[in-house]
DNA sequence: TTCATGGATAAGTTCTCTTGATCCGTACAG
DNA sequence: CTGTACGGATCAAGAGAACTTATCCATGAA
């Protein structure tokens, strides 16, 4: 059976205008209705109701005893109901949840988040972490920051942010230790951080050593995870590769090292998206253009 | 423009029930809904609201932050409706409005009304005279007796209660002043009550003394209320016409007086009469029951 | 692996609700 | 006291919302 069937909150809504109001044809002006649909729903009410609620006189209306004592309460709970969509679309329009990856989260959020902050003193921002694509509709979020080929989901509408591209970094200290790094195979004299990662391949591809066998060199495995590959380089454990745009400060602090402008990468991009049908929340806006200001390569 | 389509309602009715039950399907079974339904009118609502309430997990759905921020206050607003209307409807059916003529009110309710007291406790009467045939639309009222020929109105359910016929009456000290009353002629040696009242020509050509004319003789005007003219009788003021069934208690005590059995009636009867839709409210079910009982002629 | 559970989606149907036209009764102005 | 404006009721017709049926998909359990 149908809801409204049963219960006609419509004509409740439409009840609470009428018996503020004191006048059909008025009501329905401040709904949006015809004094007919009022006229209407008013005596639907009634009849589920069973009780008149208005005492149709000429040129006014009037609230019977029943009506009387119905109209207040139903202006209070649509007061309740109201005030609690509206906070709730606000307290929502506050909190702005991202969703990334941690290494864009260490390296480039982290940095830059405060501007935004700065910019949106209204937004509270939540940064989630996790290795796998999130679904919009599984998981709580506004944004992801992901990294993808193609960038694009159904239903979700992204943004190019910044190529994927790597390189060897290590401390400068390790590269002295060993004569020096000239040419990429220079690198084979230290530790691989992570030989399993397959980065290493394409990027030795793209210096011109193909084929390489990492397989049996000394190496330490973080599970792909850049933020401690980096970590691991930067104390000098080996030669991580690593995103450039991410390790700018380590490299201008002499933590890192960067021997090759060689930059090799796997055809996965850094893009941001969120639900296309979202895509007008203020929150989301205003990211977005902070994202524009802050990324010289982001692309809309 | 449709007010649903500002405000969804019923789809906050159903988040109310999806919100507690954590579970489309049981709410869809709670509302006598298909899951589709159910579905359908949360996306509705989460479309309106712009902020999504549920996250849509492999057989559990749980709220979001905003939907666990909206749930409570919705159904507190949920809670006030629905005890608003319970006891509406409650009070309302625990008041009886009765309309009635001033002279049935206090001839024959008056009397009768404590036994439905008695037998409804839970009842309260509140009793209105009027000498003009109410509306119901336009008055608040839930029976009304009224005399009238046919007993048919549009719209009303009417119930033949008593036949409205009439026969001269007078204070028996009255009558024994002048010699007693033996004949109706004799009714002419005192001063006739309201003598404009059309009841009495009707009741001579009933006694077989058609065309009397009573123009110019002692007479009292009363307005055609029947309890003022008896009033009037009873404290010795001359002849009244009345309805003998209103005055049997006058007669018992011996303050008035009926000479003949002759009884005339205008064609008029006495009519309960209530709005067709309430037919079954419980205390029109409970007046109706009353009536049907403490007076012979009642009929369905 | 298969089954059961719970939700999403698509397409079709029902029927609520809205609209627009018209009528009626009363109040108020002239 | 008459004409006009106001406010509501009623009716028929049509739009479109709300609901259903059928089907699919993903996951957790057996």
């Amino acid at each position: 059976m149908k809801l409204s069937r049963q219960f006609p909150m419509n004509a409740l809504r439409v009840f609470e205008a009428a018996a503020r109001l004191l006048s059909f044809t008025k009501a329905g002006e401040e709904l949006g209705l015809t004094q007919t649909a009022v006229s209407y729903q008013i005596k639907l009410l009634e009849d589920t109701i069973g009780e008149p609620l208005f005492l149709r006189r000429p040129r006014q209306v009037s609230l019977t005893d029943a009506g009387e004592r119905l109209a207040p309460k139903i202006s209070e709970a649509f007061e309740t109901i109201s005030d609690a969509i509206a906070s709730t679309r606000h307290q929502s329009d506050g909190t702005l949840i991202i969703h990334t990856t941690a290494t864009f989260a260490s390296r480039w959020l982290a940095h830059h988040i405060g501007t935004f902050q700065l910019e949106n003193p209204q937004i509270a921002v939540r940064m989630e972490t996790s290795q796998e694509t999130i679904d919009f509709s599984k998981t709580e979020a506004d944004v992801a920051i992901r990294s993808s080929k193609s960038g694009q989901w159904p239903g979700l509408r992204s943004h190019f942010m910044m190529k994927s591209h790597f390189t060897p970094m290590l401390n400068p200290k390790l590269a002295e230790s060993v004569g020096g790094i000239r040419e990429p195979a220079d690198l084979l004299k230290v530790r691989i951080i992570d030989a399993s990662d397959p980065w290493w391949v394409l990027w030795f591809e793209a210096a011109g050593l193909p084929g390489i066998d990492l397989e049996g060199r000394p190496t330490s495995r973080f599970g792909g995870i850049q933020a401690f590959e980096a970590a691991a380089a930067i104390a000098g454990h080996g030669v991580a590769i690593l995103k450039p745009e991410f390790y700018a400060d380590d490299v201008a602090l002499g933590r890192l090292y960067q021997p090759f402008d060689l930059l090799a990468s796997d055809g996965s991009d850094y893009w941001l998206a969120y639900p296309e049908s979202r895509r007008n929340a203020p929150k989301i806006r205003a990211f977005r253009e902070f994202m524009r200001k802050m990324m010289p390569t982001f692309q809309d």
